[in-house]
RNA sequence: GCGGAUGUAGUUUAAUGGUAGAACCUCAGCCUUCCAAGCUGACUACGAGGGUUCGAUUCCCUUCAUCCGCUCCA
């Protein structure tokens, strides 16, 4: 099989229409992409699969919509306020960019530069002549705050009193919504809270396609428990996850866990699953042992107590918090990277196929009339009985294989074909995407058939 | 943000200081009774802005975007 590049794959998503250039008539806006008809269908599958595993299927699992705004104290109870930005500071000599708080850290481990605020650092390294480690010149730009947090304003004056972000993360609406939703579904711990949203970070590398934009979805997934009980938890949400993405169809061997050294000012253990995708290893899942980090802030800078009153023992305590989040853009990503194939066949031809599995595949089955003239009419009865029940495309142009082949190409499990059979013995043929072997079955069974087919 | 490369239809590309030719794709018609057939026709492009010039897709500048490397990714 011939390497797939990404580059390959960007034109791919655009030519059948799952994923555009953002803008793009306007020349793109780097790092936005637009899900297309396919796309956008790939995508809520994916979705759906994700709150079938994670809400449905778990028990004492809430699924919430938080808003995307926040108040921006949470921000500073986060601690993105203050850690989510980075000192850049640049050689004027040669051009390199560096953080100035790792420069001071590698000139001098005992500088603490950590504790020091920005003018302090730019100081620090005039003092101390830092030299710039690729050119050993010491002539640098004043340091700039790179807050990676987008920021807007609330209200019509622009000033700093009416500063709102978007999140950077959709964890924080998960968090101030425990008490909420642990009262009013009377829940016990441990349980959890699920989210499906929209978060937004300035960052100033592109990255690979989809999998690193400014602005993405996350499947979030936060798991309360009482302290003591977390570790476990946490070895059991890092299996849960890999079984899930074998279970959408992702190859083991294309997946690794990697557990971090260094880890966030809130985790006390951490682990990504990676997939192998064509341009090397990339994350797509997070497991972290977050403790009783986040609740505990929200209780000092909110000062409402975030204590839970065991019912069993009668202790009060802060929960610790497990998370496991799903990147849904890189999910949707490693699920079209690995299912694009193409296929040599014998006679020399080839043929493109996505090989997606069919809970995933955006049109379920194509009804294909074998000339439209004589059964164009018998296949678009079927193609609208068909239509009530799952997503079903009609094509009647071009030659029957070059419709079978299109269908491939989107990754369609299942076409069927209407010809004088179905007017006269009602039977159609129903050929498979993968085997491409033909049955035939009675028209009215057909639907059945492919309900069947197309579960999880 | 740095360095390098690139930018012509949906895709792959050709040519040119006098505004562009093709293939595949798509669509329509004819033909065709199950895996990209054939014939006829149609649609569609010089990333954007500015400069030089009588005239710029071509030369120059800026910008936007993409790819590769670096950096970054709490």
């Amino acid at each position: 099989m011939e390497k797939l590049t990404m580059e390959k794959l960007v034109n791919y998503c655009k030519q059948y229409g799952f994923i555009f250039q953002g803008s793009e008539i306007y020349g793109g806006l780097a790092n936005t992409w637009d899900y297309g008809p396919l796309g956008a269908r790939l995508k809520n599958n994916i979705k759906d699969s994700w709150r079938k595993r994670f809400i449905q299927q778990r028990p004492n699992a809430y699924e919430v919509d938080a808003a995307i705004l926040m108040h921006p104290r949470v921000w500073e109870a986060s601690g993105h306020v203050g850690s989510f930005s980075d000192p850049l500071i640049d050689c004027k000599s040669c051009k390199m960019r560096h953080r100035a708080d790792n420069l001071i850290d590698d000139f001098d481990p005992d500088a603490h530069a950590d504790g020091m605020t920005q003018e302090e650092m730019m100081e620090y390294i005039r003092e101390h002549k830092v030299p710039c480690p690729k050119c050993g010149k010491s002539d640098y730009t004043n340091i700039r705050q790179f807050n990676l947090m987008f920021e807007t304003h609330r209200g019509v004056t622009e000033d700093g009193k009416n500063k709102v972000y978007l999140r950077p993360e959709n964890a924080q609406g998960e968090y101030v919504n425990f008490l909420n939703v642990q009262r009013s579904m009377r829940a016990k711990l441990p349980f959890s809270i699920g989210q499906i949203g929209k978060a937004f970070r300035n960052e100033i590398t592109p990255g690979n396609f989809t999998f690193r934009t400014i602005e993405f979805e996350q499947m979030e997934y936060q798991t309360f428990c009482k302290e003591g009980f977390d570790s476990d938890l946490y070895n059991y949400f890092r299996e849960y996850a890999k079984k899930y993405f074998i279970d959408l169809g992702i190859p083991e061997e294309k997946l690794r866990y990697h557990d971090h050294e260094k880890l966030a000012h809130y985790a006390k253990e951490a682990c990504d699953i990676e997939y192998q995708f064509s341009f090397g290893w990339g994350e797509i899942n997070g497991t972290h042992n977050r403790t009783n980090y986040d609740l505990s802030r929200h209780q000092e800078y909110s000062t409402v107590s975030q204590e839970y009153l065991d019912p069993i023992t009668n202790e009060k305590y802060i929960p610790y918090i497990i998370e496991s989040t799903v990147g849904c853009d890189r999910l949707v990503l490693a699920v079209l990277d690995n299912a694009y194939t193409v296929e040599e066949l014998e006679g020399g031809d080839r043929r493109e196929v996505m090989k997606l599995t069919p809970y995933l595949a955006p049109y379920k089955v194509a009804v294909l009339p074998l000339n439209k003239k004589y059964h164009g009419e018998k296949a678009k009865e079927l193609y609208s009985e068909l239509s009530s029940k799952f997503m079903t495309s009609y094509d009647e142009t071009g030659s029957i294989g070059k419709r079978y082949r299109r269908s491939d190409a989107i990754g369609t499990p299942y076409c069927i074909t209407v010809d004088d059979e179905t007017i006269n013995n009602g039977t159609v043929t129903v050929r498979d995407r993968d085997t491409m072997e033909q049955i035939t079955l009675k028209t009215e069974d057909v639907s059945n058939y492919i309900l069947d087919k197309i579960g999880e």
